[in-house]
DNA sequence: GCCATCACG
DNA sequence: ACGTACGTGATGGCA
């Protein structure tokens, strides 16, 4: 193949006089060795007639940057030092100052492993980077999985032959003078992620993986606005409504002590409840709520023990371990990761930003004169499932915007119009929806009703809405059957698990779910993707829960600030799922609402 | 360090 | 006959 036809594959290529304008086809495509060496032949091969525009060739610079820092969290340390690699440069400096130019270069692009980490630091101490990637978010997307195979010494043996002596990692070794081993140490991660981003770059090529890589980089910006971000919490008014519960917490274990005449019982003790429900002639098959209702009625005390265990959840993760997470400026920051779970949802720890209970969401509060932008995806799970079966039942609710969970019911009670459908027979609805969509076996069914209404069911109840479901909806079945025996499973933004890359379990139910799963956090990282550039400074993304983005707005701006967030949410998630209707429910509030 | 449990979607 | 819905993160108990 000539040379110019390798570089029209990625290049527009013009001529204007005696110039060659190279414009990416693609505003995401970044050249790997292999194109920066076309590029660079193309220019000696034409040197007599043509030159190949400045632009182009610096854009086509590419250098791997590593910072170190004193500290975990970017509010109690500082960087002390960065490296940068590339085959031109190689750089080791205590100053971020001395490559801030080049971070803040549009045409240079930086490779850093773990992007989120190193960007979410220069930005907090003031240093812009534009045009970076991520050869941790290029490992999971070609491994297709979170585990440890990603970090920078497992690709480094894996790809490269190169063991990596990472004892210096710790930020307990940056906090004091930075000597030549610990420059040597900078360097050599820098060298590494470089030569992993020549590698990876062609591995993704060659599994059709770009345009997710692009997705995912276009989104982590996102990431690094999370983590800088936080979120302001009132933790001196939660404490209040702590107390309480902590008060009725206390006499609930009094009374549940009294009831099984064990003064010392100990209620978090899954073995010791068990025992204790064993003298009153009951075995359970386990403590945890799903199985304890069922004897509901038989003994109040276990109302009281379901309530029990709520309030000390309350009190022991969302408490004073809360507390010790909240930063002098009233914020938690979470750890925000791009890539969190398998199915390329995001995820956050330390603490679970995601995770918090709606009790205490309402006392996450906006500062004075701001406010929350809170939207979400209204059934969006249910709505892929729609385009990935074209199920004529399923495209036809959405198309019409029907209430699907009552469409459901109507299928299952033989209810002629959706109007004579019960609120009870609604909520059933939803949970075969729900549940089935994952295929919940009758027995799950069951169990999933009688939570969910306070009502037993039958199993032969179960079975029979699991069939008259399947019947309403064939496609699903048709889609289930095909994912169980499936060789290669895949999203519809191109994400694929195949037994080349995790080996496939068969008969997983975790089959059904992947495409399902998956689908939804393209959808919103490609919002994400679409509403980063557009925000104002003083509009602040502050968390993303899998179908929801909440943003902190000036109160003046909210009516603006809802619209930016709607279109981009609409927008992105689109891109995925063309064929049915997108509807996003949006809220304004001072603080945290459902 | 693993298990069971439960917070979120 | 068996087990029984997906994906996380955090906690307390217990070995």
């Amino acid at each position: 193949m000539c040379v110019l036809s390798q570089v029209q594959q990625h290049f527009y290529v013009s001529r204007r006089k005696s110039n060659l304008i190279l414009k990416p086809q693609n505003e995401g495509y970044f050249p790997n060795a292999e194109m920066l060496q076309a590029i660079q032949s193309l220019k000696k091969h034409k040197a007599n007639t043509f030159h190949v525009l400045e632009t182009t060739a610096t854009y086509a610079t590419i250098v791997a940057v590593d910072i170190e820092t004193t500290a975990r969290h970017f509010n109690e340390g500082e960087i002390a030092l960065v490296s940068v690699y590339s085959d031109q440069v190689q750089q080791v400096t205590t100053q971020v100052a001395d490559v801030a130019d080049m971070l803040k270069d549009n045409r240079v692009l930086k490779v850093f492993h773990n992007a989120a980490f190193d960007v979410t630091w220069l930005k907090a101490k003031g240093y812009k980077v534009n045009n970076y990637t991520d050869t941790m978010v290029m490992a999971q997307v070609v491994h297709n999985t979170t585990k440890s195979v990603n970090s920078l010494q497992a690709l480094s043996y894996a790809y490269l032959g190169e063991y990596l002596d990472k004892r210096l990692q710790h930020e307990g070794n940056w906090k004091e003078e930075v000597t030549e081993i610990h420059k040597q140490y900078a360097l050599k991660d820098a060298e590494v992620t470089y030569r992993l981003y020549i590698k990876l770059s062609d591995i993704i090529r060659m599994k059709h993986l770009d345009l997710v890589l692009y997705r995912e980089i276009q989104a982590l910006p996102a990431i690094v606005e999370l983590n800088l971000n936080g979120l302001p919490f009132q933790y001196d008014e939660w404490a209040r409504v702590l107390e309480q519960i902590e008060e009725d917490a206390a006499q609930l274990e009094q009374e549940i002590r009294a009831f099984f005449q064990l003064p010392e019982l100990l209620l978090t003790s899954p073995a010791q409840l068990l025992q204790a429900f064993k003298t009153i002639g009951i075995e359970l098959p386990s403590t945890k709520e799903e199985d304890l209702i069922r004897f509901e009625g038989e003994h109040p005390i276990v109302a009281k023990l379901c309530k029990y265990k709520k309030l000390k959840k309350r009190v022991s993760t969302y408490g004073e371990k809360l507390n010790a997470k909240i930063h002098d400026d009233g914020r938690i920051y979470g750890n925000w990761r791009l890539i969190g779970t398998d199915t390329a949802r995001m995820s956050c720890k330390e603490p679970n930003l995601q995770g918090l209970p709606s009790q205490a969401k309402a006392f996450v509060k906006a500062p004075q004169n701001h406010s929350f932008i809170i939207a979400d995806y209204s059934t969006i799970e249910l709505r892929i499932l729609a385009e990935i079966t074209q199920d004529a039942q399923l495209l036809c609710a959405f198309q019409n915007r029907e209430d699907l969970h009552k469409k459901t019911a109507q299928g299952i009670f033989d209810v002629n119009e959706a109007l004579n459908v019960t609120t009870e027979q609604r909520q059933i609805g939803k949970v075969i929806n729900f549940g089935l969509i994952y295929g919940m076996s009758s027995y799950g069914l069951q169990k999933k009703i009688t939570a969910a209404t306070g009502k037993a069911i039958l199993l032969s109840e179960a079975e029979y809405f699991r069939k008259k479901y399947f019947e309403l909806y064939p496609g699903v079945l048709r889609y289930q059957n095909e994912m169980l025996k499936a060789e290669m499973i895949s999203t519809l933004g191109g994400r694929y698990w195949s037994e080349q890359t995790t080996p496939l379990k068969q008969g997983a139910i975790a089959r059904y779910n992947y495409p399902i799963q998956g689908t939804g956090a393209e959808g919103l990282k490609e919002s994400l993707a679409i509403l980063l550039p557009q925000l104002p400074p003083k509009w602040k993304l502050v968390a993303v829960v899998h179908d929801e983005i909440v943003l902190q707005v000036p109160q003046e701006e909210v009516d603006q600030a809802e619209k930016v967030l709607k279109d981009a949410m609409i927008q992105g998630m689109a891109k995925l799922i063309p064929s049915i209707p997108i509807e996003i429910d949006v809220k304004c509030s001072s603080v945290w609402t459902k």
